[in-house]
DNA sequence: ACCCGACCTGCTAT
DNA sequence: AATAGCAGGTCGG
């Protein structure tokens, strides 16, 4: 019983949407290269094939299967609150409608909207980098390399154990843990060119006992603890419902409730509060950040041996200073930037060039 | 309020 | 070939 797929195209410049910057710059770690150009991940429970031109977007929907709408845990309702009207729209987005169909395929109607949601498409970047390209000098030189650079808008659940899985770790190690975390308390969605793609866990599956063993025997070191401990915690709080609920607060008092959570800190908790919470404003201050802060905007703090809080609020705060209201979606282009594996987009370097510096490694 | 070491794991550079 | 260093940090002292 095979269904086709659906397909559904719409008009996006790469100067609004660049998908191998968005998708591969570890805000989120569930999208794959299929094919050169063809990303393939899922937003809310379902599993999409995403592709662009200079002037499109392609999505390809695979259908779920029968068997996965059906199952009991699915069906939880993530209702995301109502009222409210106060806050911007960002803030009030309908993540419900992600997840409280479960026809095998969307309409099309549906699939504008989803991704309208998933990539806050309302957002004008084009004319957002012109504003930080004015308001910066730095960011005027290195943005016309990195365009596009999205923040996308994720489910809270699968942020915060995905973030839980990042500290003091490495990007491709994170992929990976996130993508066992799904194999071994996922559920299976959908099969395409036979790999078999799974949920993301709920949070009653992490509470269980014996999650923070097994997840031991898994390689994910000392976070197998934080994962199975904050998972508890959430539902001792209120359940998923309760980490939705967050999204209604301030940003000050959002960020301090998820670091009530064991193995979210600040940094963790900012990268929450950006990704999923859409609090546009928060800074995540991490390694790269603290490096990117001292290089090329507060010379003075290289001597620090560690981020403190104090240094911590500091680059932060510099950061909103300059950039405004969305300075967390500037801060994100000036890491992707600064990411080495987005090297080759810097056009001082040739493909010749990089060519031999991939055989070199070799 | 600040600083420090410990913490799992696996890839890189030397 | 072995080993330190590091990766989108956090916690407890």
């Amino acid at each position: 019983m095979t269904m086709s797929s659906r397909l559904f195209r719409f008009a996006c410049k790469k100067s609004e949407l660049r998908l191998d910057i968005t998708l591969q710059c570890g805000q989120s770690f569930r999208w794959r290269e299929v094919n050169p150009g063809q990303w393939r991940g899922m937003i809310g429970n379902r599993v999409w094939t995403l592709s662009q031109d200079d002037t499109h977007i392609v999505c390809i929907q695979h259908p779920l299967e029968q068997d996965s709408s059906t199952r009991q845990e699915e069906k939880i309702k993530r209702t995301n609150n109502s009222g409210n009207k106060s806050r911007s729209c960002h803030k009030t987005r309908k993540t419900s409608e992600r997840e409280n169909n479960t026809e095998a395929l969307l309409s099309t109607e549906k699939i504008e909207a989803l991704m309208n949601d998933y990539f806050q498409l309302d957002v004008s970047l084009e004319k957002m980098y012109a504003l930080w390209s004015k308001a910066d000098q730095n960011f005027a030189y290195v943005s016309p390399q990195f365009p596009g650079v999205r923040m996308l808008n994720q489910d809270p659940v699968e942020n915060v154990f995905s973030f839980i899985c990042s500290s003091n770790n490495n990007i491709q190690r994170i992929t990976m843990l996130v993508d066992r975390l799904c194999k071994l308390y996922g559920s299976p969605v959908a099969t395409v060119d036979g790999t078999t793609w799974n949920s993301f866990p709920r949070v009653t599956s992490l509470a269980k006992s014996g999650v923070e063993e097994t997840l031991r025997e898994h390689g994910f070191g000392y976070r197998a603890k934080f994962i199975s401990k904050s998972a508890q915690m959430i539902l001792e709080k209120g359940g998923e419902e309760w980490l939705f609920s967050l999204r209604k607060l301030p940003y000050e008092e959002c960020h301090a409730q998820l670091m009530t959570l064991n193995g979210i800190g600040a940094k963790v908790s900012d990268c929450i509060c950006l990704m999923s919470m859409g609090h546009l404003g928060a800074i995540p201050v991490d390694t790269h950040v603290f490096q990117i802060a001292v290089r090329d905007y507060l010379p003075h703090l290289r001597s620090c041996k560690t981020v403190t809080d104090k240094v911590y609020k500091e680059i932060a705060n510099h950061f909103r200073q300059i950039f405004g209201e969305y300075a967390g979606w500037a801060h994100s282009v000036l890491f992707s930037a600064d990411l080495k594996k987005f090297d080759s987009l810097k056009n001082d370097e040739s493909e010749e060039q990089n060519q031999k510096k991939k055989k070199k490694k070799k």
